[in-house]
DNA sequence: TTCCTCCTGCAACCGTTGGTTGCACATCAC
DNA sequence: GTGATGTGCAACCAACGGTTGCAGGAGGAA
């Protein structure tokens, strides 16, 4: 068994730091547009759009133009998604160790016997 | 507060597949040579190597000459702190998501009062 | 309306990285 | 010693994150 089913785009998408803190600043600030949100950042304009269009890609952001500019909000839904698979592959490795654990105890205890 | 602290080196080094596919096999198989890896993947073996290398650079594998192939194996402790960072990151976004919904919910409640 | 400002989008360019091929070197088996 | 196998190094290519520069569209003030 391989680690679970994970869709590349989605966890590749959010792998980026730059990204992560993005989605962070969508989260908290409740939206924003790539002029705001690299204002806070230490990244250009036009970096903070294009890293905008893949995660409009994959559906974890939608841009929506208002007058002038053009606001973003994070797809709940879809962030739910990419959480469960940061915690799916989580889980899966985290299992794997703790039979590594369990089996190298037997060894100590066999060992010992 | 941003997402919890993250070790971007250890998390980069998680982020990319093909790594997280050589992990598993490391696991699964209790450890292997860039040869045997690459053997079990659709990338070639100096491909892999690279990958080993910057594995190693994180300490998430450590890789130990035996006569004339190098074996690798997992840190274990290692690998667990790199699931502790994405049980991290996703708890974090998944605290946010659920105080969204809260707060959606309760707008919802003042709209139907 | 006109002009100025601000925000966006597109294009070109650069450095890093994941991937490849090719080759030279070391080690094991015969 | 010779052949087979495994490793490591170097050159090369494509994709990506990042930058600068510039053209164009929407709002507000004269």
């Amino acid at each position: 068994m391989t680690t679970a089913v994970v869709d590349d785009d989605l966890w590749s998408a959010i792998g980026d730091p730059t990204r992560r803190r993005m989605l962070d600043l969508l989260l908290t600030d409740g939206g924003g547009t790539a002029t705001t949100l690299s204002q806070q950042m230490t990244v250009t304009r036009q970096a903070v759009a294009k890293h905008l269009t893949v995660l409009d890609r994959v559906g974890l952001v939608r841009g929506i133009p208002a007058g002038r500019e053009r606001r973003y909000h994070v797809d709940e839904a879809q962030l739910a998604r990419a959480v469960a698979q940061l915690s799916a592959v989580g889980a899966a490795w985290d299992a794997r160790l703790q039979r590594i654990k369990r089996i190298a105890e037997a060894i100590q205890q066999t060992k010992n016997t």
